[in-house]
Formats: C-alpha cells, structure tokens, sequence
DNA sequence: TGTACATCAGTGAACGCGCGTTCACTGATGTAC
DNA sequence: TGTACATCAGTGAACGCGCGTTCACTGATGTAC
C-alpha cells in the first residue's frame, strides 16, 4: 500500500515500527478471537493488549470485520506451519496421526497458540461478511488439502473426499468438546474422533470396480 | 415456582395466558438465536418478535443467560421429537440415512425450524455459563444414543463410539458449510461427510479379537 | 551536514448507539368474604 | 352472587455501560534543499 505522487515518485514512509505494530495487533487479535471469540473480543481489549490505546488501530485498519479476516488469516498460517514443522521428514501414517492427535488437542493444553478458527470461533465465522468467510474456506481447504496429500500416499482412493469429512470430524469434535463442561466429556468426545478418523487411515487399495 | 404464605396456603395465580406467552418467547428466542447467533440478537429483537415489549421478560426469566439455556433445550427437543416422527417404523439402515440427510441438510432449506444448536451456534456454547453446556451436552448425547441404538441394530460393535464420531462429523460438516461463501462449497462439504459417515453404516460384523 | 517542513503512528477523550436490565405504573384476573 | 382487594403479566421509559469508531492533537521521523 505505497502513495504515489502525481509525477510518480513512491514515498518511502514507513518506519521498521510500524509493520512491527501491525504485526502486534494481528497476533494479538487472532489470539484473542481464538480464546474468547469474535464478538467477545472488543477493540479495547486488543489495543490494550498490545500495549496501544484505541484510537490507533485506524491507523493499520479499516474495521473490527478487516481485523478478523487478516487475524483468522495468520491463524491459519500460524497453525499450517506448525504442521509442516513436526511432520516433516515423517512417512504419511506418521505425518497424519501426528497432525489428527495435534489438531483434536488444540484445545486441551491451557497457553497452546496453535489453534484453529473453525473449531474456535466455529459458527460466528458464519455471521462475518464475504470476505472472511473466504478465508475461513481457504483455511479449511488447506488442512483438507494437507491431510488428503498423504492420505493419497498411503494409496487411497477419494483421498480429497475423505480428507474433507475427516477435517468435518476433527472441526466439529474439538468444538464440541469445547462446550463439554468437565474434562472426561471433552477427552471422550476427541478420542472417539480419533478412533473414527484412524478407521479411514489404515492402507489399502481401493476397492474393486 | 408456587408462593406459600406463613399458613402454608399455596396461590394458585397463573392464567394460562401466562404459560402461553413463556412458550412464545422460548419458541421465538430459539428461532433467532440459531439463525443469527447468541450475541447477535438481543432481548428487543426477541421481545418485539414474540409481539411484546422489552420489561415483560423478566417476568418470565432471570436473564438472558437463562433464556438461552431454556431455549437450546427446546430447540433439542424440537429436533429430536422431528427424528422420532420421520424415522417412525423405518428400520435401522433407513432411520440412519434418514436422520443423516436431515441433520446435514438443516440449513440448506429457508425456513427450516428443525436447527441443531450444536452446529448453528457451536463455539458460542462454549463461552456461556455451566447451565447452558451442560444442556448443550445433554442434546448432545441425546443425538448419540438415537445414532448408537440403530448402529447397535447393524450389528456393528463399539456403537456408541462410532455415534459420538458419526454426531462430531455431521456437527463440523454443518457449521463449516455454513460459513462457505457459495452454495457449491457448501453441498461439497456436506456431501463429503455423508460418504464418511456412510462408510461406516455398511452393516458387518465385528471384526474378530 | 544543518535547518525547515511535511508526514503520520499513536494518544486519549468523545461520539452515537444498542446492549441487558430495572422500575414505576396499568389494568385485567382471581380471591376473599 | 356481588363487592373490595391483592396479585402480577405486561408496558415503555430510563439506567449505566461498553461497543466500534472518530477526531484534534502530539511528537518523532524522514525528506527537501
């Protein structure tokens, strides 16, 4: 986003600070949006947990509905690096149980900042305008895309199909399990999740015509 | 809730009226919280759509909070009793794709009454107070059992297991198509979970120890 | 390199608004006798 | 059965509050020459 002038030339105005800023309210919010949930959140509580004061935040963003594009946005790089990370160099069993088991505990470690929108902020994404919504559907098919990879690997046919029903299963287990109001509901609800998701992981050849 | 003076009388003091318009308040209150969300609607858009004025509430119920309880629950009810109805002397096999189709399907059609709070309104649940979850949960499990009773009648072992994964994937794959930007991402969703969850209504036999 | 100026990130008070809730009041209902 | 009274469902204005956003201002930065 540069100014040009009427003879052309581009000013060279940012400081080093200011994309330090921006990148500060974004993680902030995001973690926020993820913990409590996007109407919860007010722009108070972002600024201040930032360290700024209100009247800021205009300075990097149109609105509160822009803010929760870009923060879902850097949750769902946030959450995809992670997974490349600790499945890199694995074969795509191990790759595919270790991104269900961190996927299904998101939530279940107090502090975790590896969460993901769909199951976080679930329905409320819904409510948000286009473009947010586009980005919660890019999310989803990133992670669908990620699991149906190795699934295809391991000889799978319908990997794309099957991939998207279990990311269905993972986002729908962790929100639930998130409404669960003790601990042995919430681990249940993720276990049976996972004994279901892993019937569609054990290597095999299509089926006959 | 009866009033007894110090002799012990009890005061017999409701109109009917009076039952009648805590029902329309219940009934109303659920239609939008499940179509707009929890936060989203507020106690004058609830009141004047059940044709009352805002005060008259808290003649009915302590909060807002509360409502929300009540109103989930009969938003549960609504939807089980629906399940009951349509699945009537059907057998197993059918009562499954039966209730498969109409959970998944519940958005798609305007106007649809039969809504699941659990993908309708997900996280929101989340955030709110003990009372709320655990009704939450109760509708839940009630969703489980009517899925575990007819796998159990396949003849497929671990019914409750697989229920509970069978009611994450149709919750997720609801509330994720709800948030697609376009109809065609929507139906994908849905349709993508439906081949899972059938995937595991093809009627066997445990398999051997 | 030094000086004058323009920019704009960040401040913090204020705006208008809608929220959940309260409250004094009205008037129809049911009870007491 | 008729009259006097108590109850309380429902009204609608008002309360205090926090929301998202705006705005005049400050002061450090970067540019022009």
């Amino acid at each position: 986003m540069q100014i040009f002038f009427e003879r052309g030339e581009v000013m060279r105005r940012s400081r080093s600070a200011t994309a330090e800023t921006r990148e500060r309210i974004v993680s902030t919010a995001s973690g926020l949006f993820l913990k409590k949930g996007l109407e919860a959140v007010g722009m108070r509580d972002i600024m201040s947990a930032a360290g700024l004061t209100p009247g800021g935040f205009y300075r990097h963003f149109e609105s509160k509905e822009e803010l929760i594009a870009v923060a879902n946005q850097a949750a769902f790089d946030h959450l995809m690096a992670m997974f490349e990370d600790r499945t890199k160099g694995k074969s795509p069993a191990e790759a595919l149980e270790t991104i269900i088991f961190l996927y299904l505990n998101q939530s279940q470690h107090e502090g975790n900042t590896y969460l993901c929108p769909l199951s976080m902020v679930g329905a409320e994404l819904g409510h948000c305008g286009l473009k947010v919504r586009e980005v919660a559907m890019e999310g989803r098919q990133r992670l669908v895309q990620f699991v149906a990879d190795r699934l295809m690997h391991l000889g799978k046919s319908e990997a794309l199909t099957t991939a998207s029903g279990v990311v269905s299963t993972m986002a729908g287990a962790v929100m639930l399990s998130n409404m669960a109001p003790d601990q042995a509901t919430a681990s249940a609800i993720l276990k049976d999740a996972q004994v279901l998701i892993k019937t569609h992981f054990a290597p095999k050849k299509p089926r006959k015509g």
